[in-house]
DNA sequence: ATTGGATCAATGTGATCACAAAATCCAGAA
DNA sequence: TTCTGGATTTTGTGATCACATTGATCCAAT
């Protein structure tokens, strides 16, 4: 990937395409090399581990605070979005299966009112990126994972603690495949 | 604050400054409005909630993980960092008790080899950072602040509850303070 | 055929320029 | 004195350029 290239796909010039660039290399979602050449970063064990400790912190957390405004509407549309990534997990579409599971996150934590968490969150989720890719791919699964109807129960019943650990599971699952 | 004028400063052109800029405020410490104008952006009380909740989180974890790695050299040196919050703290130093503040946390939490947990960290101080300028402005604080004496008492006797307890208190103290 | 270096193309960085939009300023009138 | 409206300056954005550095390619010698 090349500034002058990436700039003439979108139409523009290198100015913004750079600035582009350089913004998610801050975020961390790439890596650049010592000569200012952009890579999808190598993630090692240890910080696999610790961008997963950083999700099982925040992401209950969030739940949390989205339970006691969580309508009935909500839970449909998550329960919606379960069953697209069923869909997803039938068609063997990796990434389309990661993006609507991050969207089912995303839905329940904007319910939280805590602009700033989701933002650390989605930080963590777009440097977890590629690996979470390169992850799925290999694991090839076939259903809605368990996890996600134990939240969707948890809010329904309002069970906090239980919503906690359902969420504090289903972050720490990945990291656990991947361990091996 | 111009671009212009940030990279004459710094003996640069405007790009680099640009640059600079937009990354602080990827990282949440300026705001821009509309029309590009950077400003120190203004945190509503629940976006300091917000800040402390996740300091409040994090902070406790990456001192849990940097206790079994803390040496006697680095408790010592937390204490020299202490004698220097005291200092600034009776010359009424503002900027000086806040930096040393977070020298403090940050010794001790470069020691839990959690690079990740750590710049999340930052981010968050680099928001409050104008914030905290303005608190700590108004209360003139005449000591080392008590917490700290006991984060430095719990990691000598190997006490993690305690540790984690008393980060937690040290995190929130100041929040306390601005819901007056 | 392989390896070594030398040349060359390509890329990122920083500077400068043109332009549009926003802010400031100044004059005039109520 | 204060408000208003236009003119001027300022400022951010995007584009283009010059340059240094790096990676690649190619040719020659063993």
């Amino acid at each position: 990937m090349t500034l002058r290239g990436i700039g003439k796909t979108f139409g523009v010039s290198m100015t913004p395409a750079r600035e582009a660039v350089r913004r998610l290399v801050a975020d961390g979602g790439l890596s650049l090399s010592s000569s200012g050449r952009v890579s999808t970063p190598e993630l090692s064990n240890e910080r696999l581990e610790e961008l997963a400790s950083i999700r099982a912190l925040i992401e209950p957390e969030l739940a949390s605070r989205a339970l006691p405004r969580a309508h009935l509407a909500l839970i449909d549309r998550l329960q919606a979005i379960n069953a697209s990534i069923a869909e997803c997990a039938a068609k063997h579409d990796d990434v389309g299966y990661i993006r609507t599971n991050l969207e089912f996150h995303r839905t329940l934590y904007l319910r939280a009112q805590a602009p700033a968490m989701l933002a650390m969150t989605e930080t963590v989720w777009l440097q977890l990126g590629p690996t979470m890719r390169a992850m799925y791919a290999r694991l090839n699964r076939t259903e809605v994972p368990h996890n996600h109807r134990l939240i969707v129960a948890a809010l329904r019943a309002g069970d906090e603690p239980g919503l906690r650990l359902a969420l504090r599971s289903d972050v720490t699952q990945g990291l656990r495949l991947l361990a091996v």
